[in-house]
DNA sequence: CTTATATGAATGAACG
DNA sequence: CGTTCATTCATATAAG
């Protein structure tokens, strides 16, 4: 067992189930700071262990939900039954995001699609903006 | 494997946090364009990656420093009753990962009773010793 | 040992 | 900007 990585005791497990089965999801930080405190008397544990265990639990616990939910609809539009879906439909591709300027006020910047043919005009004018020179960045795949 | 998500290479990766140890924090539109023109040689890449990248990393880079500080200010503070109090050589001063502070909001403690369930006095009587402060509600965002 | 699964950890994307 | 969610990577553990 490398110490890359948590490993729960039964008792920590207990414990943990036990805050989520009363309600639990989304700790504040002082309270993983408490359960943190109270789990290291079962064995070593970190904070965001703590965190992240709350993290995943609820995200699993919300997709077996979303899984079996489209599963029905599923079997509903059409009478389908297979292997457990993933994901619900996306929200529409949004090729433009909201951005905050350096001076202060709000400005929305449309993001031109770089397709697959990427346009070759003024390609390395801005290299001078950046002078990379340190690590190795004189590779490309 | 779907396209929703920007896989970054390891050449764009080191080039942003290049860009970011040079200090780049809030990289303005203009200059999101030209990083993203130069990381587009090294792959697929959208202006709003390049945003979200440095929006992601300097986030949790500063929520990092906050959950070290209220770490060892709570192991300062508290005088909780059953709270293990380490005075000398208080913990690994590992690297804590993003989560809600709570903004300071103290001395509220939850893990009440919810819903209809009268009691739920059980095997883990051990959970009163150590009540979690919560801001404002016990359960739901 | 190999494969499959459960789950800790990480991060891109986005929300309030 | 801090927080939250969805997805993916990594690996400890179980199954074969």
């Amino acid at each position: 067992m490398s110490n890359r990585r948590w490993c729960p005791t039964p008792e920590q497990v207990m414990v943990l189930e036990e805050l989520y089965r009363r309600g639990l999801r989304t700790p504040t930080a002082h309270q993983i700071q408490k359960i943190t405190a109270h789990l290291s008397l079962y064995g070593n544990i970190q904070g965001k262990s703590v965190f992240y265990w709350f993290q995943n639990h609820k995200a699993r616990d919300r997709q077996k939900l979303r899984n079996k939910l489209l599963f029905y609809q599923t079997l509903h539009f059409q009478g389908n039954s297979g292997m457990m879906m993933r994901q619900t439909i996306p929200d529409p591709p949004k090729d433009w995001v909201m951005m905050r300027s350096s001076y202060g006020h709000d400005s929305v910047m449309v993001m031109d699609n770089l397709g697959p043919t990427p346009t070759l005009n003024q390609p390395l004018q801005t290299l001078q903006l950046f002078p990379l020179t340190s690590p190795a960045a004189a590779n490309h795949p």
